[in-house]
DNA sequence: GTTCTAGAAC
DNA sequence: GTTCTAGAAC
């Protein structure tokens, strides 16, 4: 965060000169508002009232209406003003929005902190005006975090500050104190963490997080930083204050706690902090579904935990079962011990993985998944308790980062702002991993080939331990959107950028995230990606002679009679002169300049819908002279021939001129862009998605009925041929296969 | 987009 | 030895 007051308010200072500002603070009860507003007033020679929704009433509860009114005329006497109240909802902070103007600029401070210690603060609060103390706190804090919307600046906030820690919240009360009556602070938006991600989508951007200078600048506060660190300490060292108890405490907890005795419930009484070591809680993959040998696993876990003791510094990982009995856990447990493994940093623990704080007292900032290679909800198991206990949110964050998983490998997830499992276990993030089957229901089943097996779960868990490891290492270093802010100065955006930029690729290719871009035409964005972003290719695309044959055809139709089957003013019809299945055409837009699918905008829908509607209408001719056959309409995501053409093809892929897995792969991964979903996403974003991650077109090879998975493209045809299983239900949805109507349903 | 072909994989 | 993939050239 940006709290480099000297040389920015220097720079704009004149800008706003003998300007008011007003201050919305934005938190939960027990955030630490009332406190800044005090520690700011305490010394800032810049007249300034704070309006307290507490006290305003006399004794009795206050109203938005009084605090307006008092808001506004502290405003006409010349005073720079407070909103403390919590302001957690956009409605809430509306009409204090309107108060600004010309003379006024209306800023916004987050105090976005742990739940956990709003919560401890409330409860332990007793002069408080709010009388919010006692049992309730927990759950008016909790309830009201649910309903928390972080200010943008299109709410009309010239500026917004976030602060996530204490540090933040030291900086930025000297950031405001440090101002007179002329000096101003830069607009835009500092510090914000978790951007909307629907948003981020759209003009996504690779940027470091700035150093904290906060934490130069208010080093001396650091070391002391931790009212919030010190209970916990005293609580976990309690019987003893050297260091070397805290390794006895850790196996204790985890020995008690597998005897079925709770650590307690730290967290309603404040002792979870952020000076809680980060700690990764894991299920053993593998061994429960999968039917992996426990005896091999445990063998496994305990092999990788040792190869990453030495890169964990303070933090920890915990193997985690359900199960009292759970023979995975005795088996480990009795391995490391043997091993010597410090308790420390790796014991096992009996509890519900999606509710290690609130049940087993047991903070864990990140926790592992046993996902599908889907990266799906459902199943049973771990996959499903923790898609379901951390909201639909996940499942979102989860689609932006991968579309499905190799077994081997891992990819961490930011849980949204909203997750439950993040407000109330404090569960930031969420890794899936893969592991290798053994079980012949299930998918890539291995065949009891434990030499492979074994190969991946080793895999697995190192690449688990890697992600959680870059998680710790850098906080900050996750991708961070700027979407409203964008036009604002980010705090020294060019710092670390590219250093964090290459990091972050890495990362990306370790754990096979898959990208999903959406290439934006909009000014600001290419502007931002060609800064920041390099992998976004550019607009303009270079096309081979070769590539030149539609565009000929598109132009000029009546030279190409022998090949067209049909042409309009605004598309031509032709079959594809290397079929890939039964039946296969082209619709080719005649738009001048419309090479491909990430040169279309809204104002080429009605172009969409007159190319799908044609192809429709080819297919319903298909249904009267042939054998039942089923369609999929779509665009490749980087076609290789230029000028616009919307493939119609059927799903037999029965065709001598499917040779290879691009061909396989560019009709049957998300590389096809569905031409459903392609006039869905113009209509609502004015872009269609474009997935031309390199990485889709080199996937395993999978059955487009039945998801099996095939070493190479012969086998792959062979069994093609025979599968009559359903179409996966994500097909069977708003039409994206065009089925015969005598021959629907499909099953 | 395809064809050709070296060499990897079986 | 044969099958299959993947990169270069067009």
């Amino acid at each position: 965060m940006d709290m480099d007051t000297d040389e920015n308010s220097n720079a704009k200072g004149k800008e706003g000169q003998g300007k008011l500002i007003m201050v919305i603070l934005v938190g939960a009860p027990g955030s630490g508002k009332s406190t800044f507003c005090e520690l700011v007033m305490g010394s800032s020679s810049r007249p300034w009232v704070r309006i307290c929704q507490d006290t305003i009433g006399n004794g009795k509860s206050g109203t938005r209406a009084q605090c307006l009114k008092s808001a506004t005329s502290a405003l006409n006497d010349g005073k720079s003003v407070f909103v403390d109240r919590c302001n957690l909802e956009i409605e809430q902070r509306a009409d204090f929005v309107k108060l600004g103007g010309p003379q006024v600029d209306v800023h916004a401070v987050v105090l976005d902190l742990p739940a956990q210690l709003c919560i401890s603060r409330s409860v332990k609060r007793t002069g408080h005006e709010g009388n919010l103390s006692g049992g309730k706190a927990a759950a008016v804090v909790n309830k009201m975090l649910q309903k928390k919307e972080l200010p943008k600046l299109n709410e009309g906030f010239t500026r917004i500050t976030f602060c996530h820690d204490e540090s933040d919240v030291l900086s930025a009360i000297d950031m405001y104190k440090s101002l007179d009556l002329h000096n101003m602070l830069p607009h835009g938006c500092f510090g914000q963490k978790n951007p909307d991600k629907k948003v981020q989508l759209g003009i996504m951007k690779f940027l470091k997080k700035a150093e904290n200078p906060s934490k130069t600048c208010s080093s001396a506060n650091a070391d002391k930083n931790s009212p919030t660190s010190q209970p916990t300490q005293e609580k976990r060292e309690s019987c003893d204050k050297k260091e070397e108890s805290s390794c006895r405490m850790s196996r204790n907890v985890a020995m008690e706690s597998e005897k079925g005795e709770s650590p307690g419930v730290r967290s309603l009484e404040g002792k979870i902090t952020q000076s809680d070591p980060p700690t990764l809680a894991f299920p053993s993959i593998s061994t429960s579904d999968f039917k992996f040998s426990h005896e091999k696993a445990a063998e496994i876990i305990v092999e990788k935990v040792e190869e990453f003791m030495d890169k964990l510094g303070n933090a920890r990982l915990v193997l985690v079962d359900l199960s009292h009995g759970s023979k995975i856990l005795s088996m480990v447990k009795a391995k490391a011990t043997e091993k010597n493994i410090s308790s420390t940093k790796f014991f096992t623990f009996v509890g519900d993985i999606t509710k290690l704080n609130s049940e087993g007292g047991l903070r864990c900032n990140v926790i592992a998944n046993a996902a599908n290679w889907r990266l799906k909800p459902g199943g049973g198991g771990v996959n499903a308790a923790i898609f379901s206990a951390a909201g639909p949110g996940l499942e979102v964050a989860t689609k932006q980062q991968a579309n499905s998983l190799h077994p081997g490998n891992a990819v961490a997830v930011q849980l949204p702002s909203t997750s439950p499992l993040l407000n109330r276990e404090g569960v930031t993030h969420v890794i899936h991993v893969l592991g290798p089957n053994m079980n012949p229901q299930r998918p890539n089943y291995l065949n009891n080939d434990y030499d492979e097996g074994c190969k991946l779960l080793g895999n697995a868990y190192s690449s688990l331990f890697q992600a959680f490891i870059s998680i710790v290492q850098d906080k900050y270093k996750s991708v961070k959107g700027i979407n409203e802010c964008l036009g604002s100065t980010p705090p020294e955006p060019q710092k670390h950028s590219e250093n964090s930029h290459h990091k972050f690729k890495r990362e990306n290719l370790q754990n096979l995230e898959i990208s999903k871009k959406w290439k934006g035409s909009h000014n600001s964005t290419e502007g931002l990606n060609q800064n920041n972003n390099k992998t976004v290719p550019k607009k303009s695309k270079h096309w081979g002679s070769w590539a030149q044959a539609l565009y000929d055809t598109a132009m000029h139709p009546e030279r190409h009679t022998n090949s067209v089957l049909e042409t309009s003013d605004d598309v031509v019809v032709l079959y594809d002169i290397y079929p890939k299945a039964r039946k296969h055409l082209l619709v080719v837009a005649r738009h001048e300049g419309l090479d491909q699918l990430a040169d279309v905008c809204t104002e080429h829908l009605p172009l969409l819908r007159t190319m799908h509607a044609m192809g429709l209408k080819w297919i319903h001719k298909f249904f009267h002279e042939d054998a039942p056959l089923v369609f999929r309409l779509g665009y490749h995501s980087a076609p290789s021939m230029r000028q616009l053409h919307l493939h119609v093809i059927s799903q037999d892929f029965d065709s001598t001129h499917l040779k290879n897995k691009k061909h396989w792969n560019s009709f049957n991964t998300d590389f096809f862009r569905d031409s459903v979903t392609v006039i869905d996403e113009v209509s609502s974003h004015g872009k269609a998605r474009i997935m031309d991650d390199e990485r889709l077109i080199s996937m395993e090879l999978r059955c487009n009925r039945c998801r099996s998975a095939h070493p190479n493209l012969p086998k792959l045809k062979a069994h093609i041929s025979k599968c009559q299983a359903p179409f996966p239900s994500t097909l069977l949805e708003d039409g994206r296969l065009v089925v015969e109507p005598s021959n629907a349903p499909l099953s």
